[in-house]
DNA sequence: CTCGCAACCTACCGTTCGGTAAGTTGTCAA
DNA sequence: TTGACAACTTACCGAACGGTAGGTTGCGAG
């Protein structure tokens, strides 16, 4: 299988469970959306898990190359930092589907990673801490819990807005819903700033 | 059906709901751990759907009377919100059902709430809009959907953090988790009393 | 020319899904 | 004593599920 081929499976089967999950999604409906059968996909990936789990490594690799571009951009950790959560809400609106399906993945991961042995969030989530701990004014006696929950609280506002996208333009129609998205950019802006210039 | 046998039936249809999702759960199992047959259930809710449904509305109507509880508080709308992300906090710890079953209806909504033809999530988002637009330092030309950016940062970070427990527990064991967790209520407080004060 | 192999197919497996049909049982009012 | 009704049962149904077995096809290397 071509390295195109097999991005093309990956982005369809992505797509697909980001929509509706994991256990919402039938190999034969994702089979079908690429325009063969199921057979063939099982050709490729030995089971469904095996391709979930695939979909999802890619993900993680993405968001591992996404930390590593924000490090190497500057020295200051302010503006690392900075740069990385802005990296995060424009991955969840040119993205949407890695967000989509890493909070399903939140919400299903006691479930299936103990057996597939991968917490894949770790590495993510870890080195969001860093950033937090290396800030100019952040309190040196302060525990790694302190700056993990600083993180994980931005990082928690800009996901439950991007993951609502769709129930917003639901509820408040298409207008509403996209004015809403904008106001709250600007309001995501605010808190990282606010943030940054004071841990505290 | 008797009140208390049908708080019961929903209670273990929400906490399946909750671990799983819709699709992710089948009547079969839902009405073993009630120590019945498939059919029973079905005899009571007629369908899965519509047992899903009833979930939902007892979900709904609960965060109905807890907005009323913090209405009736106080008169000082800076002390009704307090209240009312409180309240949505310790919700999230004492009915973490109701979070968890939110947050897949926020991923799942946009598929199934057209055809059933409720949002019931709007009361409770423009609810604490209102809220919002309440507090004597939010600026008066500011638009409604700034309130709502405002106030939808604050709640997905509640949201967010306590959905993850059971992850934050495997990622980082019983301890590490539960520290984060406290450390992360911490954070809630101080986010919520920044706002507040200065919603701006 | 042909061999091997990846890609993909049809056919099928056992299981489980949500849901229907047609009873049986227990209770309680008339 | 009877009759109505709610609660719950067994016995099914067709469809869809993930997955296996065993081809067929096409293409590139030898």
């Amino acid at each position: 299988m071509s390295e195109d081929t097999k991005r093309e499976f990956l982005d369809r089967a992505e797509a697909l469970f980001a929509e509706r999950g994991f256990e919402g999604v039938s190999l034969a409906e994702i089979s079908g959306a690429l325009g063969l059968t199921k057979q063939a996909l099982l050709h490729h990936f030995k089971s469904k898990a095996g391709l979930y789990g695939q979909v999802l490594g890619r993900i993680a690799e993405g968001l591992d190359a996404q930390h590593a571009a924000a490090f190497a951009q500057s020295d200051d950790p302010a503006e690392q930092l900075r740069v990385r959560l802005t990296q995060l809400y424009d991955t969840a609106v040119f993205e949407p589907d890695w967000i989509r399906v890493l909070m399903r993945e939140l919400l299903d991961n006691n479930r299936r990673a103990p057996s597939a042995g991968v917490w894949y969030l770790r590495p993510f989530l870890d080195s969001l801490t860093d950033l937090v701990e290396r800030l100019p004014n952040w309190p040196k006696h302060a525990a790694r819990e302190e700056a993990f929950a600083a993180v994980y609280a931005l990082i928690g506002a800009v996901n439950y807005v991007l993951v609502s996208g769709p129930t917003l333009s639901g509820i408040y129609g298409e207008e509403g819903g996209e004015a809403r998205l904008a106001a709250l950019r600007q309001r995501l802006d605010v808190m990282v700033d606010r943030f940054v210039s004071d841990p505290c």
